[in-house]
DNA sequence: TCGACTCACACGTTTGAAGGGT
DNA sequence: AACCCTTCAAACGTGTGAGTCG
């Protein structure tokens, strides 16, 4: 593991922990702020989508106080979900498998994060509505620290065991359909399961880079993009779900987890009771090694007479979250006349999106486009994803970018003035960040 | 010694190309 | 030629458990 002081020296002993900056926000709705620490809905981090915005309100700047710290995670009350900071107004956004992460709320949801990249199990799986149908948007999504405080497993329910380790760099996840109209989102929910988890702060994939045993809560931020191309953006909308808190896991913790995760997770679904990669069959294959070489009938059983047949699970559930793929050739933004802007714009990707999905080929820079995408033999290209990653501008982040590896260097799109040039969907925007704690 | 982390593994799911039929 | 459907193989996502590290 990579700790940011071995990493970037020039933060010194200065970059310390401590509680947020204080702000208050008139134009926070006081039912919505009272109670709560938005700890991190910071300006600077979504600066670089706010200056172009036409006359709205920076509703971004200050955070309202997110409710104290509960002993143990699953205890706090029901929120008022989702609470949101807009200046989209009419705009409301609904968790579609809230029961679902209700469920793993209230046993303490743990993520796994892995230095390859984990995805999140359950997704954010949206729905929204009130967008205007002609207007196009962005959907993006973060994770950011939800307090100040490392946790441990204590055996039967997770505690503070110490202050969090620094800030790693913000990295903000761009829905790969963005942008798309208005009608295009609300006409079906929109899915996060492609976003990943990362313990890596030298990750090349632009992955959400996270601390592990760190309490993290996911926020999806709408931003209205008046036109394609367009240098200037007509509001921002975040919203928050307070059961889709996390804590990340280099491995499960609670027993309990692991089994929620089984139940639900149809890529678990080799692990369930009937599995035969559950418990009693790996024994099994264990014993039947030590043994020897495989019987006729072990082969047999190998392959396919197992008595494997559907999922017994206790939650009565078969495949209990099947997300929705937002199914690319339905893209109405595909169809829509491009206008002619090159760069690495949203309409870039809609043209050449391989050339941005990390193909093995050239790749996409700011002021080199392909004019033909290369498209890698193998979908391991598919969903890499290329991002923003942004020097600290005026009052900005000062946290040092990370260094670039060679083979992913055409990825990394260095600095500039804002507003962003836009990375291409499913891709990771790296805005840099600024020590928090 | 212990907790956190990494890695290889086996298995199931997803995806997209290829091929055939209409 | 265009479309639809099925099949298939490779890539991907998953939790596990042994091993490693500090």
């Amino acid at each position: 593991m990579y700790h940011p002081r071995e990493l970037y020296p020039s933060l010194g002993t200065s970059y310390r922990l401590g509680p947020p900056q204080p702000g208050a926000d008139s134009t926070f709705p006081p039912a919505l702020a009272e109670g709560y620490r938005y700890s991190d809905l910071d300006a600077p981090k979504l600066d670089c989508f706010l200056p172009g915005i036409e006359a709205a309100p920076r509703t971004l700047a200050a955070p309202p106080p997110l409710p104290p710290l509960p002993p143990v995670l699953g205890t706090e009350p029901a929120p008022p979900a989702p609470e949101a900071l807009h200046s989209l107004p009419g705009v409301s956004l609904s968790l579609e498998n809230r029961e679902l992460w209700k469920e793993f709320n209230s046993v303490g949801t743990e993520m796994i994060i892995t230095k390859a990249g984990r995805r999140m199990f359950p997704a954010c799986r949206v729905s929204v509505t009130g967008l205007d149908p002609e207007a196009r948007y962005l959907f993006l999504l973060d994770v950011v620290p939800v307090d100040g405080a490392r946790y441990r497993w204590q055996g039967r329910r997770w505690e503070p065991s110490g202050k969090a380790e620094p800030r790693l760099p913000d990295r903000v996840y761009i829905h790969p359909d963005s942008p798309a109209t208005g009608a295009h989102w609300m006409r079906q929910p929109v899915s996060f399961h492609r976003v990943k988890l990362t313990n890596s702060t030298l990750d090349p994939h632009g992955h959400l880079i996270l601390h592990s045993m760190h309490k993290y809560q996911p926020r999806i931020h709408l931003v209205r993009a008046a036109q394609l191309c367009s240098q200037h953006w007509g509001g921002v909308a975040s919203f928050r779900f307070l059961e889709t808190t996390f804590i990340s896991v280099t491995a499960y913790q609670n027993p309990r987890i692991t089994q929620l995760k089984i139940a639900a997770n149809p890529f678990a679904k080799g692990f369930r009771e009937n599995g035969r990669n559950c418990k009693r069959e790996r024994d099994a294959r264990v014993k039947r090694k030590l043994r020897g070489p495989e019987t006729a009938a072990t082969k047999a059983y190998g392959s396919g007479d197992a008595p494997g047949g559907p999922c017994d699970s206790t939650l009565g559930g078969d495949v209990r979250e099947s997300e929705t793929e937002q199914v690319p050739a339905h893209r109405e933004a595909t169809l829509a006349p491009v206008p002619p802007c090159g760069g690495s714009s949203a309409e870039a990707y809609l043209l050449h999106p391989a050339a941005f999905h990390g193909a093995p080929g050239p790749l996409p820079t700011r002021t080199n486009f392909p004019e033909v995408p290369e498209s890698g033999p193998g979908r391991s290209a598919s969903y890499s994803a290329a991002f923003l990653e942004l020097q600290a501008g005026p009052g900005g982040s000062g946290y040092p970018v990370a260094p670039s590896t060679a083979p992913f260097a055409p990825h990394f799109l260095q600095g500039g003035p804002f507003p962003l040039s836009y990375p291409g969907p499913g891709g990771y925007l790296d805005v840099g960040s600024k020590p928090m704690y």
